[in-house]
RNA sequence: GGCCCCAUCGUCUAACGGUUAGGACACCAGGUUUUCAUCCUGGCAAUAGGAGUUCGAUUCUCCUUGGGGUCACCA
């Protein structure tokens, strides 16, 4: 029976990305890993922030990448409600224990007064700090008037599970606002309360906040509870490595890697891999390793940059593993629409030949349209062509026309095609590079395909002679 | 600006104080007697700078520089 339980607590005011998830998936490790339970908690105390379907998008997020909950806002258990806006009360009640043992106050001063001093205190090129001015006769909060914690400054010496030793100063500890005006709390006062009725163990967050852990040792201390263990993880930084990865500078969402065909074992081996690594040079990972493998002692303390062509590379050793089978039925979603007419044993076919040089699923569509259909001959393919530049029409067409005469008594198995597609090589004295590009334009109108007698045998006997035949008439 | 954190190839990273500083992505070249892709081989490429400790520093200490975070009635 292991106490160890970790949460992960979004607030529901932008779609996940790859940041976030990872956030998501340290803690979510560090819970399995021990045999503990992993909590999920929605902290929408930012009502102007939150958005809608903002819930459905983490619980979308997480749900596709393959982390699981214990308790949630759709699972309830012993420590709901699982959505901060519901628990009101539960602020309230530690509020008012605050304020009868004189640690905290209301705060009557207008933001035009703290603009004044904040300015004041930069123009001084000095921290600001609100105790400083600290009202001495505060009237009985009322709840309309934000509440603040009467801290008490000291420094501060703690062990991050990331990071190591920290320490700071007196100087890093203020008099925060607890509950706001509009009656919700802080994230700093909220988390804290939560964290502790929910008997979260191991606190683990993004590096922002690091900074404000001695108020939040301040405010433990006050509240008589004991401090979790916390872990502090490094940032997730753009491709530009400047900027803490966001929204803004046009991070994917979760959902949309799982719109791009991302499988979720890739994204989630990949999403571990940022900033995380068992010492060896091990790199495909799956969930259950993972699990067993993870240690937050292991973590980087450094940020790490997201590079979107890492985690695609990761995705092609994914789907490369897959059998044809699981291939088949994981891109169920992704075929092109002129493929829903063909069968299950077609498709699989299809699937069979592009396997290896599929990246992403939803690639499918640009590497199969002539699996399905007819497409007008496109006489630049054979024009921009530089291994067929030197040859003329009347060149093109004879070719064309012994490779008919040669496939006409073909089984369009892959060995006879490529046994004909061989003889006819030394027949015509040609290079591969040529005849072979000459007959796969014609038989696909693509640049490129996969191999030759693979394609031709997938398309079968009939398809591929009219398509020559269709070719022969445009050379005319 | 105050406080805090961080620093190995372009990127993700490995290296009990002793290694020709390793691997992977990307890129380049060659090969797999067919394109693209896969796969294989090879190449390019790093300890930010300066002191100190030590027989010996990527590794420990300090300084500098650089980067990030935070100083909200946002989280």
């Amino acid at each position: 029976m292991s106490s160890v339980r970790t949460r992960f607590a979004p607030s529901p005011t932008g779609a996940l990305h790859a940041g976030t998830v990872r956030t998501a998936l340290f803690a979510w490790l560090v819970a399995k890993k021990a045999n503990g339970q992993f909590v999920l908690r929605i902290e929408d105390t930012d009502q102007a922030r939150s958005i809608e379907g903002g819930v459905k998008n983490i619980i979308d997020s997480l749900s596709f990448i393959g982390i699981d909950w214990d308790e949630g806002p759709n699972k309830p258990s012993d420590f709901g409600p699982y959505v901060q806006s519901e628990r009101l009360d539960k602020y309230q009640e530690f509020a008012q224990k605050l304020i009868k043992s004189g640690r905290a106050y209301a705060d009557v001063s207008t933001k035009d007064e703290l603009d004044k001093l904040r300015e004041n205190a930069k123009q001084s090129k000095k921290p600001f700090l609100f105790r400083d001015y600290r009202p001495e006769n505060p009237p009985v909060w009322n709840g309309s008037q934000p509440l603040r914690l009467m801290s008490n400054p000291k420094p501060y010496e703690w062990n991050d599970l990331v990071m190591g030793k920290m320490k700071s100063g007196a100087e890093a500890i203020d008099d925060f606002i607890l509950i706001k005006s509009d009656g919700f709390p802080t994230y700093n006062f909220a988390h804290i309360v939560d964290d502790f009725l929910m008997k979260v163990t191991h606190v683990i967050r993004s590096q922002e906040f690091i900074s404000s852990v001695p108020r939040f040792l301040n405010l433990y201390e006050a509240l008589g509870f004991e401090a979790p263990k916390m872990a502090t993880l490094p940032p997730v930084l753009d491709t530009t490595g400047k900027r803490k990865l966001s929204k803004r500078e046009g991070a994917k969402q979760v959902l949309e890697y799982r719109d791009m065909g991302i499988m979720p074992e890739a994204l989630m081996n990949f999403v571990a891999l940022l900033g995380w690594n068992d010492g060896t040079t091990q790199e495909i990972f799956s969930k259950e390793e993972l699990i067993q493998k993870f240690d937050l002692s292991r973590v980087q303390k450094g940020g790490a940059q997201f590079r979107e062509d890492q985690l695609i590379f990761l995705n092609g050793v994914y789907i490369r593993k897959l059998s044809l089978d699981e291939l088949h039925s994981r891109v169920s979603d992704f075929w092109p629409e002129s493929a829903t007419e063909f069968d299950d044993d077609y498709k699989k076919k299809v699937l069979s030949v592009i396997q290896e040089r599929l990246k992403y699923f939803s690639e499918i569509t640009e590497l199969t349209p002539f699996f399905f259909k007819d497409l007008p001959v496109d006489m630049k393919l054979i024009d921009e062509n530089k291994f067929l530049k030197s040859l003329d029409k009347s060149q093109l067409k004879e070719l064309l026309n012994k490779t008919k005469a040669s496939l006409v008594s073909s089984d369009f198995s892959v060995e006879d095609l490529t046994y004909k597609l061989n003889n006819l090589l030394t027949e015509q004295d040609q290079k591969p590079a040529v005849l072979f590009s000459l007959i796969r334009i014609a038989t696909t109108q693509a640049a490129s395909s996969p191999g030759l007698a693979d394609t031709m045998s997938v398309l079968g006997k009939e398809k591929s002679i009219a398509r020559i035949d269709t070719m022969i008439n445009a050379l005319s």
